[in-house]
DNA sequence: AGCGGCATGTAAGCTGTTACATGATTCT
DNA sequence: AGAATCATGTAACAGCTTACATGCCGCT
């Protein structure tokens, strides 16, 4: 056979995570720098991603060659700084890896890794489950604060971005309840024994 | 100046999570074979590991190496099988690893593909947000009710197990309601501007 | 003049996945 | 006897982090 006479589109491979992320920061901020698309995910309070360099660089650079991103370069000195834009494809694009896939691996039970240990805190004794749920209680105890203290300020540009808040604060209040509920019950179970 | 004079211990490197749960569930199981752990992986709910062959048997050879698996080999024909069971400082090395660094990574809010699209929603228009939305919900609806099926049938063998599937499944429901919330707010901006 | 934040970049490595490949055992 | 499941293994790669390296710019 001959070679496919439709013409093919730029591989149109689905975009990974933070691929789509980048576009999503670099929409809601053009235009903007990958510096400042670092920093993002930097100062995210969600640890998904570091920011790194050796990370965003080349990505950027990828987006940008497959037409997804749009670039001004500002000369100074040896070194440029480029401003980035979305382009027309690259919200198509950014589109699609909203829409396209609700399979599976986006629904599924969040990882978390307080709950992983919470699975295996049987291998503590009794005395070291306790010093240890009470440590996490302390933590989240914080966390739920700073959450509400924001949630109270409301620094939030949109009544969208504040609802959003709003679940972020609901799923952390929920999970500390959940350790104070294994506290409460493994404190139980000790005093039983005696 | 010279070598250090004290004896070292074997690397003694933090373990990474998927090492842990490895010890952790081969604790759980013991003594169990390597094709075991995988299909526990394999079948959890979570999606954190996949139980890949390519992990996990170079993962469980090394931690044999380390001494903090013990093995019992089978010979069956050409190929042999093997049974493991965590040694004493395996169990010491889950211990650690379960108390040592509370830090941030462990509190931090937890990843969720969910949040992470809710985030950047409004690149699509209003109809296009529910008809995911929607998707979304309908998802999140047949997983709550799977996992209110297994709170009511109670297969757990403990009830330690039972309080945290009680809070998994608090948290799928926080997190059901929210979208559930985020829906309504999008079908009432939609309304208002008719 | 020097420090901190802005800005860009690369090399090496870690960790896990995908995909393939093979053989043993059990059930029907 | 054939299929499903149990069991083990490897090679290639994907995706991101760590650590390093460099230079510009504004402030004090």
């Amino acid at each position: 056979m001959s070679v496919d006479a439709t013409t093919r589109s730029p591989a149109k491979r689905a975009l990974t995570e933070l691929e789509a992320c980048v576009l999503g920061v670099v929409a809601e901020r053009a235009p903007c720098t990958a510096y400042t698309v670092r920093s993002v995910f930097a100062e995210s309070p969600t640890r998904r991603f570091s920011g790194s360099a050796g990370a965003i660089y080349p990505l950027v650079r990828r987006l940008l060659k497959q037409g997804l991103l749009e670039a001004e370069t500002f000369p100074r000195g040896s070194r440029s700084k480029t401003s980035y834009t979305v382009s027309a494809s690259g919200n198509d694009a950014l589109k699609a890896w909203l829409t396209c896939p609700i399979d599976e691996d986006v629904i599924a039970i969040p990882v978390d890794p307080v709950r992983t240990r919470l699975h295996f805190l049987s291998v503590l004794t009794p005395a070291a489950q306790l010093r240890w749920l009470e440590e996490v209680e302390q933590g989240l105890d914080t966390q739920v604060e700073a959450l509400q203290a924001e949630w109270r300020d409301d620094p939030f540009n949109t009544s969208y971005e504040r609802l959003l808040a709003r679940g972020t604060l609901d799923l952390v209040e929920t999970r500390r309840d959940w350790v104070r509920s294994v506290t409460a019950f493994v404190r139980a179970s000790v005093h039983d024994v005696h």
